[in-house]
DNA sequence: GGTAGGATGGGCT
DNA sequence: GCCCATCCTACCC
């Protein structure tokens, strides 16, 4: 899709979207339009991490020079380094205070492929560049030089189109933790073949 | 089709 | 010093 269309066809996200309860922004983020720069992909996968008592969460220790972001106003990226090599994507959401964060998980291409393809390479279909936390933020460009930038202007966005198509949603338990594993808060878009896993991992229903 | 293991570094106790 | 919100390759059905 041309980049014409789609900044015809949509509207950025305002910092009210991010500032409602979490798991309703996780749902609510999936069919939307992550933009990073030169690149545009659709939001096939999110997880929620709670505030509060949720342990899976970062912000569930606290305040401290990492978790300061999630804390901070809705509507801003949250970027983590983890196992050494790889970055993951969230957007903080809430009130300010609160601890909130989605993290994106996978998103179908839909502009800026042939650079995407460029940044990974051993990827085995355009599907599956953006599939899964630590591809997508490759695939994307998003590095912890965007940790804290207001995804409501700049050349970090999520949009919303005018008119969005329909889509039905699964949930299944978090991916790749301990605490809090069996929560049901991994919202994906049924059938998408941008989605990390196979079918099991997709889940049922 | 499936899974086991290693790479690799920052955050926090 | 241990724990990770991961990914890729090799290898085995």
């Amino acid at each position: 899709m041309d980049w014409r269309e789609i900044t015809a066809r949509s509207r950025i996200l305002p910092r009210a979207f991010y500032d409602r309860d979490t798991v309703t922004v996780a749902r609510e983020l999936l069919g939307k339009i992550l933009v990073h720069e030169r690149v545009a992909g659709t939001i096939v996968e999110t997880e929620a991490y709670l505030g509060g008592d949720d342990l899976a969460s970062h912000s569930a220790r606290g305040i401290t020079k990492r978790t300061r972001i999630i804390f901070g106003p809705p509507g801003h990226a949250y970027v983590y380094f983890i196992y050494g090599m790889h970055e993951c994507l969230n957007f903080v959401v809430g009130p300010e205070g609160t601890g909130g964060a989605i993290l994106i998980r996978a998103a179908e291409p839909l502009a800026g492929v042939r650079l995407m393809q460029q940044r990974r390479p051993s990827a085995h279909s355009v599907a599956k560049l953006a599939s899964g936390p630590g591809n997508l933020t490759l695939a994307f460009g998003v590095t912890r030089a965007q940790n804290g930038v207001d995804a409501t202007r700049g050349a970090l966005v999520v949009r919303k189109w005018l008119k969005e198509p329909p889509f039905e949603i699964r949930v299944t338990p978090r991916i790749g933790i301990r605490q809090c594993a069996d929560l049901p808060l991994r919202f994906v878009i049924a059938g998408n073949p941008s989605v990390s896993g196979g079918v099991v991992a997709q889940g049922a229903k």
